[in-house]
DNA sequence: GTTAGCACTCTCGCTCCGTGAGTGCTAAAC
DNA sequence: GTTTAGCACTCACGGAGCGAGAGTGCTAAC
């Protein structure tokens, strides 16, 4: 049920307070700070209502009050005030971004690192991935003896390599040959429409060198399909480390922990997959350990038919919730129009 | 000059007993824990000379001693027992290779967690390089409108990859052509044999594209070229920072950083890259201010005059070194034989 | 419904020892 | 001359005790 537009604007204010100054926030203080036209002993009252609906709570009984993670979840639902970000903020990103070449893979740390630097928590971004992926180009390039590189260009123009390895020696000018009718058969298709290849009608050496080639290529399709595999660019660790909620070492290195990317690979695609919009998860809210006193706040960036990605913010559930969602959905546009730049508009 | 017989045990007892227990060791714990057929007193007196010499301090009076940086040289260089892994530790570590696959990338990385899991720190693995590189094959592929993506592969079995922009569309016709005509031309050839590019004789749209891409190339060739531009692959940081010094938590975030991987690549390469053997860096010892009380450990792994790079541990100066370089010393080892059969032996 | 007043609670930071490990020195023993 | 026993001294560490301050809940008056 909603609370009362008086509580409400108190809970707003504890949040707010709380948020900047990381301490709990007594009533006293928040008479002083905001004119509210109230005594204490009357905030006093409210703060033990809000308290009753588990709204706020109390570290110990002389202290003030923080949010709980209920309160942030009203506060952000009902109560946190949208803003955009100001031109002169927009403008110092947009700048970052119009310094940097035209490199796909570029865009993607840069917008980790605008994200991180005007957040102050730990910004998360994957590379963009098609739904469709397709074959674009594949190369062959010999090694050493029986050993070639197999150089795979897919449709979001992501290169895969891996080397491969023949039971007899082939020499380039075979694996270019073998290079070129490949690309004849399965440019431009995904890996679903890969099955039934017969192969040409060579001796059984090149056939089964041939066989070996579309072997790894579907494998590299394959993985590359499977966007969640992908572990997010992650930057701003330290940053966010610096806050006094990881004061305590043993914290810290918990959160380091958790901040791996290898953890986050795993939290982070599940949510927010499917909303167009910012999606704020906020403690306990996460399924997984080691995020239960940290929030996230994602959004999805990229071409909805096409090539797209995640990104946002994690942090402590004390986060400065307004900024956070401001910040990620105008980095999260600007990713999306360099993408409707870079693939073009469909 | 040398130390005294007996005077060099006690003080590789303290380097031992120190590394062991990350508490200042006294003269009658010294006593109790090894047989050594002296008092106490006498223990102190010869302390009192160790610390006279430099070898050992005090953190306060009435506490044990710790060595001091050039005590830990001292047993580095002389005192430290040599020993190699045993066949059990060597059959662990050879076992972790054998399970992957014969993915360059994929060994590198294996030899950081290795490394970092045997000895409890921080390990360094740069990518093999190359003292010549050379071009290997080029390849061009049609993307949006004016823009091809370029990839290269050079010696070094690398693939690399720029995205490239002209002032005309070409099609994926045109570029293949004009990449069989630079492979022919450069294919083999390192950057500096590169000058002297007259192109061939097209209209002045053609002449311009083939420009730009040469211009990638070469672009790209270089940056692979200095080798010291690379960040190595950092392991284990968080099982370092376990360790005791790094209880409080603003040594902790400072040390997080000098850890960072941008750090370390203006640290590690001006070392041990001469040596063929495995390097100590302790300490004050270091030029740079991060690593002033942690120690380097380091070898150089692969051919002499081809493919090779940099790999080591990093950790508190109060490490264990005996067994840091029996580590370092067998996975240098171990790449080695790997780079060996992966371009072969010259 | 609001507010002033008040007793009460609890953390935080401070000082103040007691304890114990360890030292350095001296003088005796080997 | 070297080694050792003995002893006084030092100093970090941890716990106890305490005052201050911030904050609360409750009651009674406005």
């Amino acid at each position: 049920m909603p609370l009362s537009e008086r509580r409400a604007r108190i809970l707003a204010f504890i949040v707010d307070d709380f948020v900047g100054s990381a301490t709990p926030v007594g009533s006293q203080a928040l008479v002083e700070r905001h004119a509210l036209g109230l005594s204490s002993a009357t905030v006093r009252n409210e703060m033990a209502a809000l308290e009753d609906e588990g709204m706020i709570t109390h570290p110990h009984t002389s202290a003030g009050r923080i949010p709980s993670n209920r309160g942030y979840r009203y506060y952000v639902s009902s109560l946190m005030p949208e803003r955009e970000l100001t031109r002169q903020e927009q403008f110092t990103i947009l700048h970052q971004f119009h310094q940097s070449s035209r490199q796909l893979e570029e865009w993607v740390g840069l917008a980790a690192s605008v994200l991180a630097n005007s957040t102050h928590n730990v910004a998360l971004v994957t590379q963009p991935r098609l739904l469709e992926v397709r074959l674009k180009h594949l190369q062959l390039v010999e090694l050493l003896d029986n050993r070639a590189l197999l150089v795979v260009v897919t449709s979001d123009s992501g290169v895969h390599q891996q080397t491969v390895e023949f039971p007899v020696t082939v020499h380039q000018d075979a694996l270019t040959r073998l290079a070129v009718r490949l690309n004849a058969e399965f440019g431009g298709k995904t890996v679903a429409e890969f099955h039934g290849h017969e192969g040409g009608d060579h001796s059984d050496h090149l056939h089964a060198v041939e066989q070996i080639v579309v072997a790894a290529v579907t494998m590299m399709l394959l993985r590359e399909q499977q966007a969640s595999v992908e572990s997010p660019v992650v930057e701003g660790v330290r940053e966010m480390l610096r806050q006094p909620e990881f004061g305590h070492s043993d914290r810290l290195l918990d959160t380091l922990e958790a901040v791996d990317e290898r953890h986050l690979r795993d939290a982070i695609p599940s949510r927010a997959t499917a909303d167009r919009d910012v999606a704020i998860v906020i403690g306990d809210e996460n399924k997984t350990g080691p995020y239960q006193d940290m929030s996230f706040v994602l959004a999805r960036y990229g071409l909805p038919g096409a090539a797209g990605g995640v990104l946002g913010v994690l942090g402590p559930t004390r986060m400065a919730y307004g900024e956070a969602v401001a910040n990620v959905r105008y980095v999260s546009d600007v990713l999306t129009e360099l993408m409707r730049q870079f693939y073009g508009d469909e």
